[in-house]
RNA sequence: GCGCCAGUAGCUCAGCUGGAUAGAGCAACUGCCUUCUAAGCAGUAGGCCAGGGGUUCGAGUCCCUUCUGGCGUACCA
């Protein structure tokens, strides 16, 4: 849990803050209220490891040009003790320093003594946090959309856990509803047509028209017969229904764990109105005046809470007005309850029930319009649904070959699922390439997925990690091992490659506090690359088997702290570190 | 119409709370293997950060506006 660049930046503030007051108190400097000590790693290492703007932040309240503060501090400014072996003015008034090999010895220190554990953090700790993800329809198999929520929804979770959150990761299964309806008439209607021949039975207009509706109609005749026909067409589309769910949902379990994906929890819509909670929950809605009536169906004022919500957030009343709000039924005409309704059921359990601090959903981008309606409702439920639901919407997925639009499988003349797409593409290329930015809309390319050269950046990754086993093989049978951190000379380390590769190694946990700060966790994959470029270049510019024996040690010490991060960083996406390629 | 997301190199994209000369990979070109994996490295070339205003010491990043693309605006889920 030690971080080297939390503790650098830290020293910094520290010792801006502390040579200010000194210069302030000599009269070097005015006094002032002055703001935090912003610290920042330069783009380019000949402006120094660390900058701080502080002298530039200040020059307004102390009324000096920012080069006249920065060397005001420079005068005051012990760096003995710390981490830095020299800081300097450049530019604008900016204070450069540059680290000493005690913290470059530091971050190997770290790496050694927590081993798989390094680069997690403790800042989530406490937190309880949910991540629902996929929860794709059970009527149908998967597609590249829940190929993509999967991927960031596993990763996303895997990243929040190594700050330290205890999370759980749940599939929410649609088992009830007019979709289960339309897929038990759909059942029902390719059943008897089987029975009773394709003429005799007309398909439902809006059934669900794919094969394997087909598929579970043949299954269930092949093992069941005709028992259906004659019982009433209730009985008989439940029956269907279940069996097409158990059917299904087996199915998908097995397709995302082949994917890697497990859940902890696969949650039923239908225990939740089996139970009456949706009917409770709605209730309760009904009581604190958040409903009425309109023809025969039970509305949900929508339009005032997200006005209320906008107007609280800040915006402009005259604005609010402008917009076209429209409340929402909860309960039909017909007397059955709205998708919606289960849904702020469903929701207000994880809080109310559960005990979730924080919820996550990743959805598809085309359920925008819910995001707003969904919080709003939790939060006339008094359950902060604005500060404790966060959707992550993810814009669609181009399937593409070799730049070519594809749209439906060739062998199966049906949209590509998700099952179809990991009998093409290797498992770890499909996770590596789905952990993408949420927010933008992305092709995948089948044919650049699978290709094994240069093109696809996961081998760039995965072949650093194989150099490292290699090499750790080659000295092995030489009879050389690993050192220990102890007994590694940090000076040997001082070269432009091996600097720029410890200061990578330190990179890592920042890395994964972005993924969990933004809900990107695609982070961790441009931090691979980085990490395996600094190594290459490090490997190409240094020998290492061979080299005098303090050298080699050294050398050796840094491939292996090395090969530990990458393993580190590939498990976190699920993605295996291979040791030969 | 209204709303949400996006627009950075030929292509795919980085760019963290505003910081120094806007980066990487691929594609193109030039070099580097009798020595630890060349699935690698070094180098060349490639840009009005969609356009226009504004905020300030400083804007790809913040605000306003226009344009372009995707999506949404159900008693569907």
């Amino acid at each position: 849990m030690r971080n080297m660049i939390q503790i650098a930046k830290d020293q910094i503030a520290r010792l801006a803050t502390e040579a200010y007051r000194a210069a302030a108190a000599d009269g070097t400097l005015p006094d002032a209220a002055l703001p935090a000590v912003p610290v920042e790693i330069p783009k380019d290492v000949a402006n120094g490891d660390y900058t701080t703007t502080f002298a530039l932040a200040a020059a307004r309240a102390l009324r000096r040009p920012p080069r006249a503060i920065a060397q005001a501090l420079l005068d005051h400014m012990d760096l003995t003790g710390t981490c830095f072996a020299s800081a300097e003015i450049a530019g604008a008034g900016f204070l450069n320093f540059r680290l000493n090999e005690s913290w470059y010895g530091g971050v190997l220190e770290a790496v050694e003594q927590e081993g798989a554990a390094y680069g997690t953090s403790d800042t989530l700790a406490g937190q309880k946090i949910m991540v629902e993800f996929v929860s794709a329809n059970p009527t149908g198999p998967m597609h590249m959309g829940n190929a993509r929520g999967g991927v960031l929804g596993d990763t996303l979770a895997a990243v929040l856990e190594a700050c330290g959150a205890e999370v759980s990761r749940e599939f929410y299964v649609n088992d009830a509803g007019h979709q289960i309806d339309k897929f038990a008439h759909s059942i029902e209607a390719r059943y008897l047509q089987l029975i009773q021949g394709e003429d005799a039975v007309p398909f439902p207009e809006d059934g669900y028209q794919g094969g394997d509706i087909r598929d579970l109609a043949r299954a269930y005749y092949e093992e069941n017969g005709d028992k259906l026909l004659h019982v009433s067409a209730e009985e008989r589309q439940a029956e269907l229904a279940q069996y097409g769910l158990s059917v299904n949902l087996p199915k998908m379990k097995s397709d995302l764990a082949r994917y890697k994906i497990h859940y902890d929890t696969w949650f039923y819509e239908s225990t939740l109105h089996e139970s009456g909670y949706v009917a409770q929950t709605v209730a309760l809605l009904e009581q604190e005046g958040w409903t009425y009536e309109k023809d025969g169906a039970l509305w949900l004022k929508t339009a005032d809470i997200l006005r209320r919500n906008l107007l609280a957030s800040g915006r402009k009343a005259e604005d609010v007005e402008k917009l076209d709000l429209k409340d929402d039924v909860l309960r039909r005409a017909n007397g059955f309850y709205t998708y919606f309704a289960a849904d702020i059921a469903y929701h207000r359990n994880k809080f109310a029930v559960r005990g979730f601090d924080r919820c996550i959903n990743i959805w598809g981008a085309d359920h925008h319009g819910h995001v707003a309606r969904l919080k709003g409702a939790l939060d006339a439920l008094g359950l902060d649904g604005s500060g404790r639901l966060d959707i992550v919407l993810m814009q669609l997925v181009k399937l593409l070959r070799d730049g070519e639009v594809v749209r439906m499988s060739k062998r199966t003349g049906k949209a590509i699922s998700l099952s179809d797409l990991l009998d093409e593409v290797p498992v770890d290329a499909a996770r590596w390439f789905f952990n993408a930015k949420p927010d933008t809309q992305m092709d995948f390319d089948l044919g650049l997925a699978v290709r094994e050269d240069a093109e696809n950046p996961i081998y760039y990754v995965e072949y650093a990690h194989a150099r490292i086993c290699s090499l750790l093989r080659t000295l092995a049978e030489e009879g050389v091992s690993v050192p220990a951190q102890a007994e590694v000379d940090m000076t040997l380390l001082a070269g432009e490659t091996e600097r720029a590769l410890i200061k990578e190694l330190a990179q890592f946990c920042e890395e994964i506090k972005l993924s969990a700060r933004d809900y990107d966790p695609s982070h961790i994959n441009r931090y691979l690359q980085e990490l395996a470029g600094c190594f290459h270049r490090f490997y190409n510019a240094c020998r290492i088997k061979g080299e005098e024996p303090c050298l080699q040690a050294a050398r050796l010490k840094l491939a292996d702290d090395t090969r530990i991060v990458l393993r580190n960083g590939l498990k976190l996406i699920g993605v295996d570190a291979p040791e030969k390629m």
